[in-house]
DNA sequence: CCCTCGATCAC
DNA sequence: CCTCATATCGAGGG
């Protein structure tokens, strides 16, 4: 049965909002970054408009790095203000779902979705849909975004990133081999860095060759379900279903600290604020941890983790105020380096005292039951 | 089989 | 120069 899939990306989403929010920025270099707080202008670059981009500034680049670059050319840098965006993303989603069948968010600027009923599987209708879905996002919030059609989520996924911003790539089922061929194989969702260099080894920069390469020498360099997936994502042919979004199974926050350290005194003193918004948020969802990680980015930027599985759920700051510190010592311990980042990770969630998730919640509550 | 840890990816 | 959050996998140990 053939499916239409789609995947939207909104166009350099955070400095996209802050360019709506202030019109007379379009015309410059527009950088909205993340402070770490370490000194007056530490950090990197969350996001940077297209301008910006012309002179090399990429996401995830450091701060000082980006004005370098733009020395001269009247940048403007603004504080990331999550919030503000997460308001914009939730209605942008809630005006895509209601044009589709099925919407799977998958970061706060984009998700896939299934239009195969909407569209009763022609292309031609799947285009319109699509098109109407830019426009009532153009017209309710005056923003772009790209987006591709194919037949399943990784040909969507990289039909969204084939023209941006402001495009829209379809991927007729019958052209699926011709469209990923002669693409490189970092395209490809799932191939980052490390991926690549191994596939070089192998002699594999095309997803021609990789579509080629029998599984088994996959399997030798990757291991089974990676080997498995290249193979399959390859060809534009994995299976994965649009599912609606499922509740997060962990939660973290992580910090930079205002100097490096290893003492778990000055690093849980400065991760309390962190551990208070996990437990807001375990709160707010109804759900308890039963294992806590403590992670520690040290000094060299390598990352160590310690984590600790609890006898029964909790849910509570003193639990994690105090299981934190105990790890937080056995990183110092092992560690032989100073942190320079801490945070924790809780996962094993799970509901308390038999209390509706919230997704059941508020579906309950649009039927109008008690 | 379960737990822990590091690696990888990508937002 | 270097943020932050989530998911997944494989190895290794029990």
């Amino acid at each position: 049965m053939v499916r239409v899939i789609g995947h939207i990306d909104l166009d350099y989403f955070y400095a996209q909002v802050e360019e709506v929010e202030n019109p007379s920025l379009k015309n410059r270099p527009v950088l909205v970054c993340v402070f770490s707080g370490r000194t007056e202008e530490s950090g990197v670059v969350a996001t940077a408009n297209y301008r910006a981009r012309e002179s090399g500034v990429r996401s995830g680049i450091p701060i000082v790095l980006a004005k370098r670059k733009l020395e001269g050319k009247d940048p403007v840098l603004i504080k990331m203000e999550k919030a503000k965006y997460e308001q914009v993303s939730e209605r942008v989603m809630e005006l895509v779902r209601g044009r589709v069948d099925v919407l799977e968010q998958t970061g706060i600027d984009e998700a896939f979705f299934d239009i195969t009923g909407a569209s009763h599987a022609d292309y031609v209708r799947a285009e319109r849909i699509a098109r109407e879905i830019k426009d009532s996002i153009l017209s309710a919030e005056r923003l772009t975004c790209s987006i591709g059609l194919g037949q399943s989520k990784v040909v969507a996924k990289v039909a969204s990133d084939f023209k941006k911003p402001d495009g829209l790539t379809i991927v007729l089922p019958e052209s699926t081999a011709s469209f990923l061929n002669i693409l490189p194989v970092t395209k490809l969702y799932g191939v980052g860095p490390k991926t690549t260099k191994s596939l070089e080894r192998l002699h594999i920069t095309t997803i021609e060759e990789l579509s080629k390469a029998p599984v088994q020498s996959l399997e030798d360099e990757f291991g089974r379900k990676l080997a498995q997936y290249l193979s399959v994502a390859s060809r534009g042919q994995d299976d994965d279903p649009v599912s609606p979004n499922q509740e997060p199974t962990q939660l973290s926050r992580i910090v930079t600290l205002k100097a490096d350290t290893n003492n778990p005194d000055t690093a849980l003193e400065q991760l309390l604020e962190a551990l208070g918004d996990l437990s807001r948020r375990l709160d707010l969802r109804g759900i308890s941890f039963k294992t806590i990680t403590a992670i520690a980015i040290l000094t060299d930027l390598s990352t160590k983790t310690r984590s600790k599985t609890l006898e029964s759920p909790a849910s509570d700051m003193a639990t994690m105020k105090e299981a934190t510190y105990a790890l937080l010592e056995e990183l110092s311990e092992s560690a032989g380096k100073e942190f320079r980042r801490v945070g924790v990770r809780l996962s094993d969630l799970s509901n308390v005292k038999n209390q509706t998730s919230l997704v059941q919640f508020l579906s309950r509550e649009q039927v109008g039951e008690p």
